[in-house]
DNA sequence: TTGAAAGCGGTACCAA
DNA sequence: TTGGTACCGCTTTCAA
């Protein structure tokens, strides 16, 4: 590979003016810019990373703490991380995957202090996240996506559950429903502080309650017969429930199987709002599901280009759109409730 | 941040003694190495990366180029993905998403020789790839996930697409079935030359005439709708059909529903096998779906190790597994075919 | 077993 | 507008 100095000799001039060609730090005439560009191209060169890196003090990396393997989110997971990796190509950024979880703030913070990556996003965020004093007691520049319970100073891209829960609720009281059911992530998610599930439950009560009507919510493990058991669970507990919201997408299938075992069809007889989903899932039932979809590519760009300001002029964008809400995604799976057949 | 001169000074070594202490290339007796230890943790050292990479020309970075945003990249990319950065992870390297598509070779070969990478790992390869040449020529390491047509002196593990609808074909007719029916990617994935849209279709095919029976295969966009139109169109070809195979998961959940609209139960009347799947899948219907798993997770860990085993030894492991079939997990979903109603 | 020193290939400051 | 050069922090060869 040709370096900047054969780029330099070839294009009689010193190093210093190649290397502000390329990054205009300075001005340089259009004549000897023109004559290094043909060196460059003559030589093939290519700018070396590892020395840009050591020279300048930063990586042009950014990290992405990826989630453990599991089935749990998969398609928006996806859409977040391909989004993430072309907003940061944009910028002229890269996008690493460090396979280390919220119980590993250490190994976060080493890597970042090996000038690994410029700044870190963080994914699948509790309430309570021992990574974050970490990154920021080592001045670690970083971005979560999802947030803590205390989100002062920090910079955050989020989904607005309290905002999209109302508007599960609303739309299914629009249609005329009063007793509806919450089907949410699994006990052992809450156990460990996994923040959506906790601010679905509380924006769902709180919807409900601000309509006088009584919350009836479940917690449910990521299965399909889970899903069914909770179902079931629910008409046990109220036989007159006639819609249920549901965050658990795998779940969801199984709660369709128990509706119609029961003889309940959807939308007919019941209604099925699946909210926080990934692309796709609606689709896969039959009749498609009502949904409303998580907004994974937002969430991927808006992650890093609020990492990427904390990086350059070192401020949160405050007022920026950091909480979006799920877009209703109309399918055949809410309809009215049923009359009642003794009015 | 200290640097091994810190570390050195503090240690009363000199720095070289300090490297070497890190890295065994040398050997450093251990009383030395113990005070190089203490000191080190003293000043809580972390080795500079960029330097680490300029001097030794290596950046320990693994590139993936990434598959553009759609909606197709479900379940069995998050498992590779996230298998490949762990694999990466456990041998001291990082693995960085490349958003590239197959149409750039020479910004996938810019970025190798700039040294952002030492190899890349390409997805979603076409029979003919352009990237091969690129990068061949580039003297850039390189390992295929899937494989072009001419595989010799190259690197590359992928489904056994052979094996797997032979054993698909095996499982339908083991079950007494004989009019089995294909349901494929779409005709644009074909067109592209992508290459498991032909090598399915070519060994469900040698499946079948191997059997004496006579292959129907349809090619489907990845939509339920199409999916349901589909199904519709080979059941006009031959209403005689008892199964079909897929390998387009959005669309099998339209010809399952199209199956049910022609008064078809499955598996009673009807046997439907998916093939090339990721997890999840088959269980977001009902009956679960009998399927056959796309191998993610495995196919990211031996991805990255023959990439690995390519930087190291440069040497093609050559006998190793790199084609791997996706295995058979029961569902509910194939059965034995009905019994003709006129014998 | 250890030390000294020459790079690796740029960035950015100081001069001219 | 341009040139000269001191680093950036580590790897690795040569000597002791």
């Amino acid at each position: 590979m040709a370096t900047m100095q054969d780029v330099a000799r070839l294009a009689n001039v010193s190093l210093s003016t190649v290397s502000y060609a390329l990054s205009d730090a300075r001005p340089v005439s259009s004549r000897t810019k023109a004559r290094i560009e043909a060196a460059m191209a003559e030589l093939g060169f290519q700018r070396n990373a590892a020395a840009r890196s050591l020279a300048s003090r930063r990586s042009h990396v950014l990290a992405l703490t990826y989630p453990a393997m599991q089935q749990g989110l998969g398609g928006t997971v996806s859409e977040f991380v391909a989004s993430a990796a072309e907003t940061a190509s944009a910028h002229g950024y890269q996008l690493v995957l460090w396979p280390l979880g919220a119980n590993q703030p250490g190994e976060i913070r080493d890597l970042a202090q090996q000038g690994q990556a410029d700044g870190v996003l963080l994914m699948e965020v509790r309430l309570e996240d021992p990574r974050v004093e970490a990154l920021r007691a080592a001045g670690v520049p970083f971005t979560m996506i999802g947030r803590t319970a205390q989100v002062a100073d920090l910079s955050y891209v989020d989904i607005d559950f309290a905002r999209t829960t109302e508007d599960a609720v609303a739309h299914l009281t629009g249609l005329g429903h009063e007793r509806i059911a919450f089907l949410n992530h699994s006990a052992a998610s809450r156990a460990d502080g996994y923040a959506p599930t906790i601010r679905a439950d509380e924006g769902y009560a709180d919807a409900m309650r601000a309509r006088g009507l009584s919350p009836e919510s479940i917690l449910c493990d990521e299965d399909p017969g889970a899903g069914r058991a909770a179902m079931a669970e629910l008409l046990a507990r109220d036989p007159r429930l006639t819609a249920v919201i549901t965050m658990n997408e795998i779940a969801t299938f199984g709660a369709t199987v128990e509706l119609q075992a029961q003889g309940r069809q959807i939308p007919r007889d019941f209604s099925v709002l699946s909210i926080v989903t990934s692309p796709g899932v609606g689709a896969m039932s039959n009749p498609p599901l009502t949904t409303m979809h998580a907004p994974g590519a937002d969430l991927g760009r808006l992650g890093v280009e609020a990492l990427l300001a904390l990086l350059t002029v070192n401020e949160l964008p405050a007022v920026d759109p950091v909480l979006l809400p799920c877009p209703l995604e109309p399918g055949g799976s809410t309809g009215p409730p049923p009359v009642p057949l003794t009015p």
